[in-house]
DNA sequence: AAACATTAGATGCACACTCATGTGTTAGGG
DNA sequence: CCCTAACACATGAGTGTGCATCTAATGTTT
């Protein structure tokens, strides 16, 4: 087992912290003002896009989107009010819903994609950002 | 200039929101629960237990601390009203304020910083987590 | 010195989130 | 079967945050 410094651990967080407040601030930003979309709204619909059916239960677009269950709950009803998604019941377990992404909403997100995939660019030149894998 | 994948960017950018939220989620409910602090809260006593004389400038502390200016300063109020810190007037420039922490607010980080120590290296381990500089 | 621009910090407002709980559904004993 | 536990999602209450704006102090221009 490798000795971890606790020290550079707190430092690789507040690092990590930094970051993720300045491409979040960031993202919300210009989603926004370009597509009415914040960060989590459009991690929501990308999820969504890469399903199949573009359809998942809700717990699942929970933990894929990284979204607490009642925070994706009152999300996706923004979003449902929109016209980019709509909720289905599941008729094999009628707890669960299944979230499918609308023809509308397939098309805020391919707007939406550019805008975001050039904000992790800038950012990640300008700060040296360490987004991709190793 | 190396090419850059946007779908790699997207999926590292998508990789750092989930080991944040998981993170800060830990730390926030261990923090709280042990030591009534926020991990934002934590963030702000660390850094004024690094600076000299434990003092900083509002806005030199919202930087270094990842924090808003309006969420520092409400952050501050309420860290003030538990006596951990005190604002004290710049004589030098009367719109600046220095933030200072207390002998209470030394006491209370020295408590949590095991905790949060901890949540950082069982995050680091159970995930194989980056944290650490390359 | 007067007028204007800029900066530091506080605050009203709207809004999204968390926590705890409620409702309805499914699964597992006894 | 019935009763209880576990689960999926919704929702009310409380709280923190961002944005825009306000006040006060400083800097700059003429």
């Amino acid at each position: 087992m490798v000795p971890v410094d606790d020290d550079a651990l707190a430092a690789g967080w507040h690092e990590l912290m930094g970051r993720y407040q300045r491409l979040t601030c960031a993202l919300d930003r210009e989603l926004q003002a370009g597509h009415g979309l914040s960060a989590s709204e459009f991690e929501v619909l990308q999820q969504l896009s890469h399903a199949p059916d573009h359809s998942l239960r809700m717990s699942e677009l929970a933990e894929s989107a990284h979204v607490s269950q009642s925070a994706l709950s009152r999300l996706v009803s923004r979003l449902e009010v929109d016209g980019l998604l709509q909720r289905s019941a599941c008729t094999q377990d009628r707890r669960s819903l299944f979230v499918e992404l609308t023809a509308l909403g397939v098309t805020r997100y391919d707007e939406a994609r550019p805008t975001q995939r050039r904000v992790l660019r800038e950012d990640t030149q300008q700060a040296g950002g360490c987004l991709q894998r190793e």
